[in-house]
DNA sequence: CAGTATCCTCATTGATACTG
DNA sequence: CAGTATCAATGAGGATACTG
C-alpha cells in the first residue's frame, strides 16, 4: 500500500490514511460508532451476555440484568435487533409470548462483550488495588 | 442443577443466586459495573485503542479520535488513569507536556476492546446488510 | 405478558472562555 | 500545551399509566 506515503501531510489526509489503513471507528461520521455504542452501552452489554446463555423471554431478561427498566430494556433489544445481533419471535397467543435470542452474528459479538465482561470481574482486585482515587 | 429449585423464591435469593454463579456484573451494585462504563464508554473504547499503538500526548489524542472535546478526553483520561489503566507522565517544562500510555492492566482490556472493534469494522456490511429500520 | 405513551428529572456532553 | 471552570443544551433514564 502506498498510504504510507501521505502520512507527513494534511490532517484530511492523515484521517484519510487513518480510515483506509484501520478502519473508520476513529472518524466521527463512521456508522461503526452507532453500532459500537449499542452494543457497548450500558444495557446492551448485560443483554447480550445473558442472552450467550440461551433464549430468554422479556421479563425473564429483565430479572437477570438487575436495575434495568422495562423502557430501557425495550429501546435496547430494538437497537439490538435492528443491528442484526438478536431475532424476536413473538408467539400470537394471550398473554403474549415473546422470545429473544441470539443471531449468529450476535453470538459472535455476544463473545468478545463476554470476553471483556470476564476479564474485568476476574481482575476486579487488581483493578481496585490500583485505583487511587474517585469514580 | 438446583439453582432452579430457587427461581420461585424471592427475587433476593435470585440474585443471590445469580451472584454466585456467574459473578456480579448483573447485580446494580456490583464495582465491575463502573469499570466496564469506564472501559466501554463511547471515548473510553476509542482512547484505548489509539493508545494500544503506543504512547501519546494529549493534544494528539484528542486529533486522532476524531470529534471528542478537551473536556471529555480529560475526564475519559482520568476515568481509565484512575482504574489503573494507564499512566500518565507529566514533564515539568514550559509548555507542559504530558504522556499517556498504557499499563500492563491496560493492555488486556485494550486487547479485549480492539478485537471487538476490529471484529465490528470488518463485519460492517454484514450489519449494515441485516439492519432493518432506523438509529 | 410485553410492550407503548407521556411526562419529568438529572447526568452527560458540548461550547466557550480562561490559566499555569 | 494541557488542562480547568462555567454555563447551556441534549438526551439518557425513571415513574407512571395505559393497551393488545
Amino acid at each position: 500500500m502506498k498510504v504510507n506515503d501521505s502520512i507527513e501531510k494534511s490532517d484530511e489526509l492523515m484521517s484519510l490514511t487513518l480510515r483506509l489503513q484501520r478502519g473508520e471507528l476513529l472518524a466521527a461520521e463512521c456508522p461503526s460508532r452507532s453500532v459500537l455504542k449499542h452494543v457497548t452501552s450500558q444495557w446492551g452489554v448485560l443483554v447480550l451476555m445473558v442472552l450467550l446463555k440461551g433464549t430468554s423471554r422479556f421479563s425473564q431478561i429483565r430479572k437477570k440484568v438487575n436495575g434495568v427498566s422495562e423502557k430501557m430494556l425495550a429501546q435496547t433489544l430494538q437497537s439490538l435487533e435492528s443491528d442484526g445481533f438478536l431475532n424476536r419471535r413473538s408467539f400470537p397467543v394471550v398473554p403474549p409470548h415473546v422470545e429473544y435470542s441470539l443471531t449468529p452474528m450476535g453470538e459472535e459479538v455476544a463473545a468478545h462483550i463476554s470476553a471483556l465482561a470476564e476479564w474485568i470481574e476476574s481482575n476486579l482486585s487488581r483493578i481496585m488495588d490500583a485505583r487511587n482515587n474517585s469514580n
